[in-house]
DNA sequence: CGGCGTTGTGTCGACATAGATATATCGTCG
DNA sequence: CGACGATATATCTATGTCGACACAACGCCG
């Protein structure tokens, strides 16, 4: 049984909250120029269209320029807030995406030190930082794949960036896609570090199956959940 | 007027999708071992919750270890697989709350190359390169404040690593939290890279407003949405 | 054997959502 | 002034969701 993750985004305001229902309204009545055709196009009715459109700029403000009579009979365009609110929302909906289709790789560990909201995490594959809430024992350690950095194993020490996480290992598994490849370097027995990267970087880094290579990833781009609870 | 970021999480499988709601069933199941009792603590009906829990099975598989009578009266455990399914759940929840958390930056710019899912992108701070959609011309650059490297400028140039956008800039903005710091690069006229970095880090880096760094991030943490459309 | 606290069903009604229908209003044009 | 196509609004109805209530089945115990 394979579960697909998914979501739906929103974007909220104290009262109301966007949903996506609402984004593609606004983007029909962009294209058609007016609600009632809007309404026709996405089959759904006017009456609670235009109720819906009055609704969100009463909480949101002027999302729309409605004009009724006139030789074509008026009509409905919208603002430029509108328009940012679309794009706002696109965006949001992109990066939500990227959750559910970048891979991610976990990694089991027990809490060392809490600084804050970060900690020190033993694992199989040495000491991790991540982000942990607080007062928590076993965690399960994500790191997205795109936040991944592989590096040349006999490069000089990096230690003058802000990668804090930086694992040796060994290129288990390469898949070169169309323009991306997803790398993943096993850094402990067992445990895999999955990297997405571009086709041209495997050619730069040389990697192959059996290659060695350092993956590393910012402490602030790991994040652990709680085990137990 | 501020729109928050927000999201509903979910995990579906061809027929059903496992929401929110549903998972604080099972804990609540979890929690005080048996239907009727979380029923009666979440505040829900018996009969709708029961069902649901069967309509769930169904579909997914044996979540529960369901047991009438007996001198306490029976009671309903979770299996192993609801365990995971819960694990799941939390840990998808926790990655979207990721991009509603973790400020983003925005850069725009125009598509000058497009390679498959990635693209070149001519930006006010130089070329990018990035996912964008096939078939845009203008876009919006995303990057997650997570997946920013900070690194030193004079340092030895990182060819070896797959950090293929390197941006060199001024610190312009630098607010030091409990464990983390939020740092803001200006690396053209009026085009900031926000990154968010552990405080060790900024001490390792010497990092202060007015300090040259070099921003760096994947391509394949850059991503585009389109302006037109 | 009756009591108890479960799990398992069936059914009803309250409530919210959304389409369907009807009507009023508005402003330009022929 | 009437026609037209749009906005604006009231109201009815279908649908789906969910709590409320009722009742049977189960299995151990006193």
């Amino acid at each position: 049984m394979t579960l697909e993750k998914a979501f739906d985004p929103r974007l909220a305001t104290g009262e109301t909250t966007v949903t996506g229902r609402d984004v593609e309204m606004l983007r029909a009545i962009d294209r058609f120029g007016s609600m009632h055709r809007a309404a026709a196009k996405l089959g759904r009715s006017y009456p609670h269209l235009q109720r819906r459109v009055v609704e969100l700029e009463d909480e949101i403000g002027q999302l729309t320029r409605r004009e009724r009579g006139g030789t074509d009979g008026g009509g409905t365009r919208l603002t430029a807030e509108a328009r940012d609110l679309i794009r706002q929302f696109e965006r949001l909906r992109v990066e939500l995406a990227g959750v559910t289709t970048v891979p991610e790789s976990i990694i089991r560990g027990t809490v060392r030190e809490q600084y804050g909201e970060l900690a020190t995490v033993r694992t199989a594959a040495g000491e991790i930082t991540a982000r942990v809430p607080a007062a928590t024992e076993e965690v399960e350690i994500a790191v997205r794949a795109d936040a991944v950095v592989l590096m040349e194993p006999h490069s000089p020490p990096h230690s003058h960036t802000s990668l804090r996480n930086q694992l040796s290992g060994v290129v288990s598994d390469l898949a070169v896609g169309d323009a991306t490849a997803t790398v993943t370097v096993e850094i402990a027995d067992g445990v895999g570090l999955t990297s997405v990267v571009t086709a041209e970087s495997v050619d730069r880094l040389d990697l192959a199956a059996g290659t060695d290579v350092i993956a590393a990833f910012k402490t602030t781009a790991a994040r652990g959940t709680p085990l137990d609870a």
